[in-house]
DNA sequence: TATTAGCACTCCTATTTGATGAGTGCTAAC
DNA sequence: GTTAGCACTCATCAAATAGGAGTGCTAATA
């Protein structure tokens, strides 16, 4: 870090946001221009030289400017990026109805945000690992079916359709229903462990083995924990040409279509370790091959009680930070709100 | 239709059979070659030259080869195309858990069909309109909290919590339960009207106010009658160069991300004339714009008792229209099973 | 010593040119 | 009616060319 003078740095600053803008090589007599440090493209020459051998910019071919190197974008990101605190205004069409359910509301912010960004968006549902039961029922659906509802803390609702041999008889589904809420209720996943289980079907005597079958239906529901990521703005992505040929474009395109690798975006980000939430990968840096031209920002908004979850941003390398962190900061904290109302 | 000769129409066929392997124009010395019908490359010539006059096929450019126009391949695939009953053996990768929610299950199908097709598919979630209420349970989720469980006869499962000024007595929830499951379970959503509604609220009596806020909410829970639908494979257009600018693929794409517009496909096909259920658009045949240089294939598939979804297929205009009709018509046969086993 | 002007050099990019070849349309002969 | 022959068109490709942006180096300057 202490390996550029000031001058240096401000000249890095100056080459990377030009690139920022233009997408193009910038060059020595752009930036004696650009900036006001008077000095001739000479100068610049013999200083970018610098920059390059130290690894903070790259020339693509003789004869061209240069462009950041993934370490020059990270400087830029822990060193230059003003956190200057955006304009709020322009952010407002976060609007979301809160009334509609978990799902919709999570692809209408991955949609809007795309939207305002001009970047592909991605976002996931919360997990709520840390998530207690509130409320089962079990009710006879008709002769062997049997239907489970599991309600937890945050007003989330599971279903679970039960086959079963013959039809239990009122008192039996009752005493059920008292058991498993009396002994459930109040617990999150983790700490429903075999002990408790097993206790469970002990106290449930001729009924031991139904209350087994519907323990594995429950547990198997409450665990499924399924990741639902959302994406958006996937085609934003043909705006940046370096991102535009067939072959890279089809590539992250994919990825985005089929999730599952977005998922190792999440676990990283969800591992917290700066104050703000917000992690920055630039090329290489990121766990996804497809991936390595562009870069991804990712931020953890929470909702009460360690209910977390993870919205990020794809774009190119030369993506407008500033702009992304903030509207991903300005995002995460009005995600809180937005979930206050009961949504299934 | 009569207008063409029949050596006419084995030319035409014979064009539109090597383009639709090739994709390159195709000239009349390979047809000449090509077809048992001993002419040479002069005469074809000339029956190309009329063909193209009558509309079937068109030259991109003068001295190139010709391709078929979208009047060609209407008269291919209504007349041309050998429905040969597909060699079933090898569509049995439509093998598919049917113990998921119907969701994945969708999710599943759109992506093997995609898969083993080398085109872009989608499928709706099937319209239950003609479906019958089966169960209705309200509990006491907490002092201020209502939760409304709807099961339809598919045994599709809805959720809705309903904000409550004071806890209900539990006398009263009983009698509300009985009250609603008396009245409306055998009903389809049509069948529930005001008439109905108003029976309701009136032997509600001093709980007829919560009769209407529930019986609201359950009507919009049941005509939420979300018409789902489900993408995969979009990057396959990639494979097809005469789709894979930029430009149309950026729209092709966000067509397919954004899925407003495919439900225009599915209304159509839903009103379905022929008796295979299976309609065919080639170019700008189809209601949507941004697919005027593709065909899309979509067939209906049918669930119990009038339960009817959509999929499609979606890919160049020289798709493979034998392999995908087979491939539809097969997968719309299984579907039928996969759907036995109860599902949310 | 740091800065700058000047210049040769590199190499990307766009444009031109020409050759190639596939394919057609037409005419005349079979 | 069919075919051989031929002139013509036009996309495609490769090589050649010119232009220009930008660099690195050297020598002069403050």
């Amino acid at each position: 870090m202490d390996e550029l003078g000031e001058r240096k740095i401000k000249i890095l600053d100056a080459i990377i946001r030009t690139y920022l803008e233009t997408g193009e090589p910038v060059g020595s007599r752009t930036i004696s221009k650009y900036t006001d440090l008077n000095l001739s493209s000479a100068t610049i020459r013999n200083e970018m030289s610098d920059l390059e051998e130290l690894g903070y910019i790259v020339q693509p071919h003789t004869s061209a400017g240069r462009i950041p190197s993934d370490k020059g974008y990270r400087f830029y990101v822990d060193h230059l990026l003003k956190n200057k605190d955006k304009e709020i205004s322009d952010m407002k069409d976060f609007v979301i109805e809160h009334t509609e359910r978990m799902e919709n509301v999570l692809k209408q912010v991955a949609r809007t945000l795309a939207q305002s960004t001009n970047y592909a968006t991605m976002i996931t549902s919360p997990k709520y690992s840390a998530n207690k039961v509130k409320f089962i029922q079990l009710s006879q659906l008709d002769d062997n079916q049997l239907l489970a509802v599991i309600v937890m803390e945050a007003n989330v609702v599971k279903n679970k359709i039960i086959p079963l041999e013959e039809p239990l008889d009122n008192e039996a589904l009752l005493r059920l229903n008292v058991l498993l809420n009396s002994t459930l209720n109040g617990l999150s996943i983790p700490e429903i462990n075999l002990a408790t289980i097993s206790k469970m079907k002990e106290q449930a005597g001729d009924y031991s083995d139904i209350v087994g079958i519907v323990l594995d239906a429950v547990s198997e529901t409450l665990s499924q924990e399924e990741l639902e990521i959302y994406t958006s703005g996937a085609t934003n992505i043909f705006k940046y040409p370096e991102l535009s040929d067939s072959q890279k474009a089809s590539e992250l395109i994919y990825t985005l279509e089929e999730k599952q690798q977005l998922a190792t975006l999440v676990s990283d980000s969800l591992s917290d370790e700066a104050g703000t939430g917000i992690q920055v990968y630039i090329g290489n840096e990121s766990p996804i091959q497809t991936m390595k031209d562009c870069s991804v920002v990712t931020a953890t908004y929470e909702l009460s009680q360690g209910v977390k979850g993870t919205v990020g941003i794809i774009g190119p390398k030369r993506m407008d930070y500033e702009k992304v962190m903030g509207s991903l900061k300005e995002l995460t904290t009005q995600l809180d709100g937005i979930f206050k109302k009961p949504s299934q």
